[in-house]
DNA sequence: ATGGCAGTACTATACTGA
């Protein structure tokens, strides 16, 4: 089975790339999405059912939203921290539609959208620490429930050093601070493993590049989209690949997909 | 050191992203 996920930067903006490309990769079962930017009776359902797919979606206006394209049918869809947890103390936490999660064959699968975070002291940066804890409660409680679990997404956190371009300075860098590291760190400890360092030890991969100063053309990228994966479908994995084609396209979105094959 | 690019809502420019 291969999913992969991809931040599109608005999923109307960006509906004729992502349906190239499923067509491009017809033996991706699941392809998740982030930044959507767009509220849910406004989703183009349609050019994905016309590809034979199910759309599950979890969007608002202007900003977030996150989607699960899939190309046979999901079971138990839910959205949101509180679908999982229950009533949540901080509800600011469930306002930005960020997480949807299903199961897929074995798999649960859960497609989530980390807050950027802004500027490290600001009051996004400390939603963004927020977030991150409620979510090793979420995945505590996901994995209390399912033996296989599979997070992906665009996490907004560089996870090292090697996964930045130019690392100098990255202490006080939004997405690169040792405080975002750590946090997410305490989430993966539950169990989850970057798949994606099973079969590639070396610098220069990326699955974002900004739009100035031509980011991409020069590789100056930093790699946040990741899939992470509980020990038993870490091991099952056999390849995890960033495919750069799209962001070479014209008007594409920021960040590129990545495909895990499990 | 700074700004640079892009999408949305709106209809000029602010907000957000990363």
């Amino acid at each position: 089975m291969k999913i992969a996920t991809w931040n599109v930067n608005s999923v109307r903006t960006r509906i004729t790339h992502v349906c190239e490309w499923l067509q491009t990769n017809p033996d991706v079962d699941l392809l998740c999405l982030q930044e959507t930017k767009v509220i849910d009776s406004d989703f183009p359902h349609a050019p994905f059912l016309e590809l034979g797919c199910q759309t599950y979606i979890y969007g608002q206006k202007s900003y977030n939203g996150v989607a699960l394209i899939s190309r046979s049918p999901l079971e138990n869809i839910q959205t949101g921290f509180s679908a999982i947890l229950g009533e949540i103390a901080d509800p600011s936490l469930d306002e930005q539609k960020r997480l949807i999660t299903a199961k897929l064959g074995d798999v649960q699968v859960v497609n989530m959208y980390v807050p950027n975070g802004s500027e490290v002291g600001s009051e996004k940066y400390e939603y963004k620490l927020r977030w991150l804890k409620l979510l090793r409660e979420y995945l505590q409680a996901l994995l209390a429930q399912n033996a296989h679990v599979l997070i992906c997404g665009d996490f907004n956190v560089a996870i090292a050093d090697i996964d930045i371009y130019d690392p100098k300075g990255r202490e006080n860098k939004v997405m690169a601070t040792d405080i975002e590291r750590e946090t997410l760190d305490t989430v993966l400890s539950l169990g989850f493993k970057d798949v994606f360092r099973k079969f590639e030890k070396d610098g220069g991969y990326y699955s974002w590049w900004d739009y100035r100063s031509g980011g991409f053309a020069r590789n100056r990228g930093w790699r946040i989209d990741y899939h992470f994966l509980t020990e038993a479908l870490y091991d099952r994995a056999t390849a995890c690949a960033i495919d750069v084609e799209p962001r070479k396209q014209t008007q594409p979105s920021d960040h590129t997909p990545v495909i895990v094959t499990i």
